[in-house]
DNA sequence: GACATTTACGACACGTCGTCGTACAATTAA
DNA sequence: TTAATTGTACGACGACGTGTCGTAAATGTC
């Protein structure tokens, strides 16, 4: 149950679904590729459908057209990450990485206070 | 500047040189295949190679061989990468992941409490 | 000098990524 | 209902990264 990676093509089209919900795949196209000279068009179909296969999208094809909306919100794959990336260099803890961010200025006071608030529960 | 991502290999070599500090490539060769049945030995230079054009390790040469060091802490690496998941993904703010982790239970109470402890200063 | 070790790096198989093209299905227009 | 348009599935391919070997040259040891 290893959520893998996306690469960037594939991240694009869940950054759009991720924005907008539902989308078809012509839509897609179209804010993917806006200056639409070429047929660009199996790539968007190629891409839905790895990530088809994958897991990251659901298709509704009730309608005439397949409808596209994301599987995983991108909370959820972002953490996801987050948590392969401390398994894999820090023993499973944000402990480490967060310490070298704060000792680096990388926080804004914001930030800081925000993260503060969600971890006092 | 954006750190790249190690692949599996040269993470496994970076790993060895975080742990040791400072190794041979031969030393690295034996922790890295213990089972030397084959002559294994241009992968570990070849990666060893890799990582340097990078610069992730040091080279010091000074003696006859060459005595690899890491260029890049653990830490730095990984809140690099952390940093980089979150631009890639949230806007650069590590709240929305931290978020989703706590509310999916996935802290323990003591990680939670030493991530409180840090971000107080 | 002969032999072993270390180093540099070319090569390659294999997989993934990003992209097309094309064939086929479905929908709409005539 | 046929013709034209739109949508879908997927094979193919070049480019690139990864993991591995082999070999040749440099260096060190006896």
């Amino acid at each position: 149950m290893t959520t893998s990676t996306l690469p960037n093509s594939e991240l694009a089209v869940m950054e759009l679904l991720w924005r907008k919900g539902r989308l078809t795949a012509r839509q897609i196209l179209d804010l993917l590729y806006p200056d639409a000279s070429r047929p660009q068009h199996g790539t968007v179909q190629r891409l839905l459908q790895r990530l088809a296969a994958k897991g990251f999208v659901v298709r509704d094809r009730s309608l005439g057209v397949n409808l596209y909306s994301p599987a995983i919100s991108r909370e959820s794959y972002a953490s996801a990450q987050l948590e392969s990336l401390a398994n894999r260099l820090t023993q499973g803890s944000l402990v480490p990485m967060i310490t070298r961010l704060v000792e680096d200025n990388k926080l804004s006071r914001a930030e800081i206070d925000k993260l503060r608030r969600i971890l006092e529960e």
